[in-house]
RNA sequence: AGGACCAUAGCUCAGUUGGUUAGAGCGCCACGUUGACAUCGUGGAGGUCGGCGGUUCAAAUCCGCCUGGUCCUACCA
C-alpha cells in the first residue's frame, strides 16, 4: 500500500468496476426500497448543492443496499424548458448569427436536440465522479417518449376533470423570452422607485366637496394610465361618496372612466383614490371584474405600448365596437420610454402633482431577469384547490412525513392558500400541449389529433392545428416519481418500488415541486409519491454568502476533489462573466482566500465533509477545514489499515474458527473491548442514518476509528504482536500464539467492519481497502479478492450485544486513566516524552491492584515506563508528582525528575480546579429546596460528586504539603 | 406588515425528554521524526451558551420581550 492515501488512483477504477458488475440495479429481493434523483437540468453542471444531495441520496442508497433491501435509486434529467431553449439560441447566435425563428420550430427542436445530446449527459458523468450509485439502465429524461406519454395523460385527464381549463387571464409575462412564467419563477426585489401622483380631472364640471375639480391618484407605473378602466374610491370614505357614478376625463387618452365605490382603495393611504387598470395590475383585474369593466390591454408582448388597444369583456371576448384608440405618439413606444413621455405630458398638462421616491419591490423574472409585466394572454391552467386537499390532508395524517418536521409548516401555508397554476410557456422546447383547434377557434384536448377528431366527430377535412404553447417543466417533474416508473401502464416497477420510500430535496424547492408532486401523484395513483421528505439546507461559501457565477464564489466538487491550481480557479470564476467589471475583485478575493489553489483531496473526503455538515439547520456554510481535515480522516483510516496489513497479511489471522479445524484464539483485554466499543458503534450510527442525522452518523464513525480504534486499540495490539516467544516455557510460548491470534482476528475482523459501517458515506476509500482486508476477516476468500465481490453487496453490521463487555470497558478506561495521568506529569514536568521512567500506583483497591497486573504490558509500552509497582503502603512513597485516577495515586517519583515548582503549581492548579467545583456543589446540596423536590437519583448523584471532589482534594492537598514542606 | 428559522470556543458546527465539569473538528500554544500515519503524536489554553425578564429546587435547553442575521409570504393605487 501507498505510505499516503492517494485517492485519484482508485476511484474511477472502483466506479467502472461497481458500473460494469452491474451492482447499481435493484437486487429484486428484499424489501423494497426506492429513490427518485431530483432531475438535474441538463443544462446544468454539477454544483455543492447537488454534490451535497446525491451524497446524501448515495449514503442512503447503499446502506439500504447493504442491509438487503431491494433498492432502486433512479437517476434521470429535466428538460428545463427555459434554461435549455435560451442555451441554444444563444449557441445558435453565437455560432451562425441566427433566432430560432430563422430556422424554424423543427429545425430548431432538431438543434436542441443535438445540443441534449452533446452536452447534456455532462452532469451525469460528474454525478459518476461522487461515486453516485444509480441505476443508469433506468435513467429517464423528462423529454422521453414514455414519459410525455404521462404528461399527456395527465393533462387530458385532467382537462377532462375540469381541473385543466384555458382562459384570457392575467399572468406573469416575461417580456424578454416571450413567455408566461409562474408566480413562483418571479423574483420580487426591492428597489428605489418614483411614486407618481396625477390629477385626474372629473368629467362633466362636477367638483369634489371641497371644491376641486380633480382627484389624485398615485401610481409607480405611469405608462398604464393608458389602459385605466377607472378610479375607484372607498364605499365608507364620506370625502367621495358624492362622486361616486361620476366620471374622470382620462387625461393624454380622452376615455371617460367612472368612478366606482371599491374596497379595494384604502382611505388611509394617499388621496383614497385608486386607478384602475384591470389589464395590467393583478388587483386591479380583481376590482374589474367586482365592478365589471372591461380590460384594456395597452401592451404588445415585448411590452411596448399598442397603437389601438385591445379591449376584451371579463369572458375573454374580443370588443370590436369599444373604442380602442390610444395617443399616436406612445405607439410602439417601449413602456419605459413611454413612461418617461407620459410623466412629461402630464407635467406639461399641469397634471403632476408630486413625484415621491419610494422603497417598493419590483417582479423580475428569475431566468431572464426583465421586470415582469402583469400582461392579459390566453393561457392554460390548473385549478388547484380541488388537488391541494388531499395534499394537505396526505401530511397532516402522516402519510407523508417532512424531516425536519418544521418544513411542514412551510408546506401548509403555502398549500392553503394557492392560485391556480398557470401551466403553459409560449416556448418552443418542452412538451407541446395536446389540443387542437378548428379554424373557428374551438379548442378539443386529446391524446392525439385522432383521438380529438374521434372523439368530437370532426370530419377529416376540417383542418386541425395543434396549440403552439409547451407545458411548464415542472408541470412534468410533478409526475416524476410515477411517470418514470411506466405509468400510466401498470408495470411490475410501479407496483413494486412505488410509492418512493424518501426524497431528498432542498427546501427552496418544496413549493415548484415536492407540493405539485403530491397533489398529481394523490390524484393519479391515489398513493403519496414517497413516504418521508427529507429537507436539507443550502450550500453557501464559507462566509454564508449564496454561491453564484456573478458573485465569483462558486466552488466545483469536481475541483475539490480533483484539486485546481490557483491561476485555473481564477480564470475559471472569472471567465466568460456577465458583467466583466467585477473580474478584477473576485481575483483579488480568490487569491487571497485560495493562495495555493486547492489541492485534491478525493470523493470520499468530500463526501465526509458534506455528510459532518448535514445538520437541521438552514444554511450549510462550506468549512474548506473540514475538508482537509476529513482528507487527513481518510488517511488515518488508510495508515490504519497499512499498519493491519503489515502485522495481518500472510499471517494466521484466526480466518477458521477451531471447530473447523483453526487454531484457538485468546482475546485480550484490549480485543474485548474493541469488540465492544465496535458494537455500540453500529449500533450508533445505524440509529442516526435511520433518523437521517448524517452528522452524528459521520462523527460516530470519525471518534470510533481515530479515537478508539487507532489511538488506542492499534497501540494496545502492539505489546502482543511484537511479543517474542523467547525464553517462554512451551506452554506460555503456545499460548502466546493464540493471543497472538486473537489479536490479529480482532484487528483485522473490527477493520473489516468499521470498512462496512463507512462504506455508504465514503464509497472509495472502504472497497479498496476491504478488498485487501476481507480475505483476512474470512468474509471473502482469497479467490474472489478483486475478481467477483464487492463491499457493496456485504450485509450492513449488526450490533452483536453478546460482545458487549462492559467489564473489559472499564478496564480499558482504568488503563486509559492511567496512561493519561502519566503523560500528563511528563508534558507538565518537561520529562522528555522518550524518557523511560518509573511508576508506583497505589491508595487504590484490591480491584486496582489487580488490573495493574492484567494491563501491565500494555501499560509499560504505551506509558513509555522503566517499572510500574504496586504499593501497598502509601506512607512508603517516596517523594513524587501524583495524578488521579479515581481514588488511586498514579506517582511518579521526583528523584532526579521533578521540577519542585513546576510540580506545586500544577497541583495547585488541580486542587483550584477542584474547590470550583466543591464550591459548585456544595452550594447545590446547600439550598434545602433542591433536597427537597429534585428526585433522589439527581440528589445522591450531587453528594456523590462532592464527595469524590472532596476526596480527591485532600489527596492534592495532602501531596501539596509534602513537596512544599522539602 | 405577517410568519419561519438562526444566534453556543478565534472559525465551522453538535448538544436527544430541563440535572453534562457545555463537546467535536479546524485554528492557536508547548513539546516530539522509535518500526501505520508529520495528511502524525503527546499535553495545554480558550465559552457568564446574543441581551433582558419569567417559570422551576435546577435553564444553552421551556415561555415572553428586545437586538442582530437569513429567508418566505403579502403590500407597494
Amino acid at each position: 500500500m501507498e505510505k499516503t492515501y492517494q485517492p485519484e488512483s482508485i476511484e474511477a477504477r472502483w466506479y467502472q468496476r461497481w458500473e460494469a458488475d452491474n451492482r447499481f440495479a435493484p437486487s429484486g429481493s428484499g424489501a423494497p426500497f426506492s429513490m427518485m434523483i431530483p432531475p438535474p437540468n441538463i443544462t446544468g453542471s454539477l454544483h455543492m448543492g447537488h454534490a451535497f444531495q446525491d451524497t446524501i441520496m448515495d449514503t442512503l442508497t447503499r446502506y439500504k443496499r447493504m442491509q438487503g433491501n431491494n433498492t432502486l435509486w433512479q437517476i434521470g434529467t429535466d428538460h428545463a424548458g427555459i434554461a435549455t431553449q435560451m442555451l441554444v439560441e444563444r449557441k445558435l447566435a453565437a455560432e451562425e448569427g441566427k433566432t430560432r425563428h430563422d430556422l424554424g420550430r423543427d429545425a430548431f427542436m432538431d438543434k436542441v436536440w443535438e445540443w441534449k445530446e452533446e452536452s447534456g449527459d455532462h452532469i451525469t458523468r460528474q454525478l459518476r465522479r461522487m461515486g453516485a450509485s444509480v441505476d443508469w439502465s433506468r435513467e429517464r429524461f423528462t423529454m422521453d417518449d414514455g414519459f410525455y406519454k404521462a404528461v399527456q395523460e395527465v393533462f387530458v385527464r385532467l382537462h377532462e376533470d375540469n381541473l385543466i381549463y384555458r382562459g384570457k387571464r392575467l399572468v406573469n409575462w416575461d417580456p424578454t423570452l416571450h413567455t408566461a412564467i409562474s408566480d413562483l419563477e418571479v423574483e420580487n426585489r426591492d428597489q428605489q422607485g418614483s411614486f407618481w401622483h396625477f390629477r385626474y380631472p372629473l368629467a362633466d364640471g362636477v367638483k369634489t366637496d371641497d371644491g376641486q375639480d380633480h382627484l389624485v391618484v398615485a401610481t409607480t407605473r405611469p405608462e398604464t394610465l393608458l389602459g385605466d378602466t377607472g378610479v375607484a374610491v372607498n364605499p365608507e370614505d364620506p370625502r367621495y361618496a358624492s362622486l361616486v357614478g361620476k366620471f374622470i376625463e382620462l387625461p393624454l387618452v380622452g376615455r371617460r372612466i367612472p368612478i366606482v365605490a371599491d374596497e379595494h382603495a384604502d382611505m388611509d393611504k394617499g388621496s383614497g383614490c385608486v386607478k384602475i387598470t384591470p389589464a395590467h395590475d393583478f388587483n386591479d383585474y380583481e376590482v374589474g371584474k367586482r365592478q365589471n369593466h372591461l380590460l384594456i390591454n395597452v401592451f404588445s408582448q415585448d411590452a411596448t405600448v399598442l397603437e389601438n388597444a385591445e379591449i376584451y369583456n371579463l369572458k375573454g371576448q374580443a370588443q370590436p365596437d369599444e373604442d380602442a384608440s390610444l395617443p399616436a405618439k406612445y405607439a410602439r413606444l417601449d413602456r419605459f420610454e413611454a413612461r418617461k413621455l407620459i410623466v412629461d405630458d402630464m407635467d406639461a398638462a399641469g397634471l403632476l402633482q408630486e413625484v415621491e421616491t419610494v422603497n417598493n419591490t419590483m417582479p423580475f423574472g428569475d431566468r431572464s431577469g426583465d421586470i415582469i409585466e402583469p400582461l392579459l394572454t390566453d393561457q392554460w391552467f390548473v385549478a388547484v384547490d380541488e388537488l391541494a386537499r388531499p395534499a394537505i390532508k396526505a401530511v397532516e395524517d402522516g402519510d407523508i412525513e417532512f424531516v425536519p418536521k418544521n418544513y411542514e409548516n412551510m408546506y401548509f401555508s403555502w398549500m392553503r392558500d394557492l392560485q391556480d397554476w398557470c401551466i403553459s410557456r409560449q416556448l418552443w422546447w418542452g412538451h407541446r400541449i395536446p389540443a387542437w383547434y378548428d379554424e373557428n377557434g374551438n379548442v378539443y384536448v386529446a391524446r392525439t389529433e385522432e383521438e380529438a377528431r374521434e372523439k368530437h366527430n370532426i370530419a377529416a377535412d376540417v383542418a386541425l392545428t395543434q396549440d403552439d404553447d409547451v407545458l411548464d417543466t415542472w408541470f412534468s417533474s410533478a409526475l416524476w416519481t410515477f411517470g418514470t416508473l411506466g405509468w400510466p401502464e401498470q408495470t411490475e416497477e410501479l407496483a413494486t418500488f412505488h410509492p418512493t420510500s424518501v426524497l431528498v430535496t432542498g427546501f427552496d424547492i418544496i413549493f415548484f415541486w415536492v407540493a405539485r408532486m403530491i397533489m398529481m401523484t394523490l390524484k393519479f395513483t391515489g398513493d403519496v409519491p414517497f413516504k418521508t421528505v427529507y429537507v436539507h439546507g443550502l450550500v453557501r461559501d464559507g462566509q454564508g454568502n449564496k454561491m453564484s457565477k456573478s458573485k465569483g464564489n462558486v466552488l466545483d466538487p469536481i475541483d475539490l476533489i480533483d484539486g485546481i491550481s490557483l491561476d485555473d480557479l481564477v480564470e475559471k470564476r472569472t471567465g466568460n462573466m456577465m458583467q466583466p467589471q467585477k473580474a478584477k475583485a473576485i481575483a483579488k478575493a480568490t487569491r487571497a482566500e485560495f493562495k495555493d489553489g486547492i489541492e485534491p483531496h478525493g470523493t470520499d473526503a468530500l463526501r465526509f465533509t458534506f455528510l459532518s455538515q448535514a445538520t437541521t439547520g438552514r444554511d450549510i456554510k462550506f468549512d474548506m477545514s473540514r475538508l482537509d481535515g476529513y482528507r487527513n480522516f481518510c488517511n488515518k483510516l488508510w495508515n490504519a489499515s497499512r499498519y493491519v496489513l503489515m502485522n495481518a497479511d500472510g499471517e494466521d489471522c484466526g480466518q477458521v474458527s477451531p471447530e473447523q479445524g483453526g487454531g484457538d484464539v485468546i482475546l485480550s483485554l484490549a480485543d474485548r473491548w474493541i469488540l465492544s466499543a465496535l458494537q455500540k458503534t453500529a449500533a450508533s450510527v445505524t440509529r442516526y442514518i435511520d433518523d437521517y442525522r448524517f452528522d452524528h452518523a459521520s462523527q460516530a464513525l470519525y471518534d470510533f476509528v481515530w479515537n478508539e480504534y487507532c489511538d488506542w486499540y492499534l497501540e494496545l495490539s502492539k505489546p502482543v504482536l511484537w511479543e517474542e516467544a523467547e525464553g517462554m516455557s512451551s506452554v506460555a510460548a503456545a499460548e502466546l500464539v493464540k493471543r497472538k491470534r486473537g489479536t490479529r482476528q480482532t484487528l483485522v475482523r473490527v477493520l473489516e467492519a468499521v470498512l462496512r459501517l463507512a462504506h455508504p458515506m465514503m464509497p472509495y476509500i472502504s472497497e479498496e481497502i476491504w478488498q485487501r482486508v476481507a480475505p483476512l476477516a474470512g468474509t471473502l476468500s482469497d479467490t474472489q479478492a478483486g475478481e467477483s465481490d464487492s463491499i457493496m453487496a456485504k450485509a450492513w453490521p449488526e450490533a452483536d450485544e453478546r460482545l458487549i463487555d462492559d467489564s473489559a470497558s472499564r478496564n480499558i478506561e482504568w488503563l486509559k486513566g492511567v496512561i493519561v495521568a502519566v503523560r500528563n506529569v511528563r508534558a507538565e514536568m518537561n520529562i522528555a516524552p522518550g524518557k523511560q521512567i518509573d511508576v508506583l500506583l497505589t491508595k487504590g483497591s484490591a480491584e486496582d491492584a489487580e488490573r495493574l497486573e492484567q494491563n501491565r504490558p500494555f501499560l509499560m509500552k504505551l506509558a513509555k515506563l522503566e517499572s510500574a509497582a504496586w504499593l501497598d503502603n502509601p506512607g512508603d512513597a517516596p517523594l513524587s508528582a501524583t495524578q488521579l485516577v479515581g481514588d488511586m495515586e498514579v506517582l511518579v517519583p521526583m528523584a532526579g525528575l521533578i521540577d519542585k515548582d513546576a510540580e506545586l503549581a500544577r497541583l495547585q492548579k488541580e486542587i483550584d480546579k477542584h474547590d470550583k467545583q466543591i464550591g459548585a456543589v456544595e452550594k447545590k446540596l446547600g439550598n434545602e429546596s433542591f433536597t427537597a423536590k429534585a428526585p433522589k437519583a439527581v440528589v445522591d448523584k450531587e453528594r456523590g460528586k462532592l464527595a469524590e471532589a472532596q476526596s480527591a482534594r485532600a489527596l492534592l492537598e495532602e501531596q501539596r504539603q509534602k513537596i512544599a514542606a522539602l
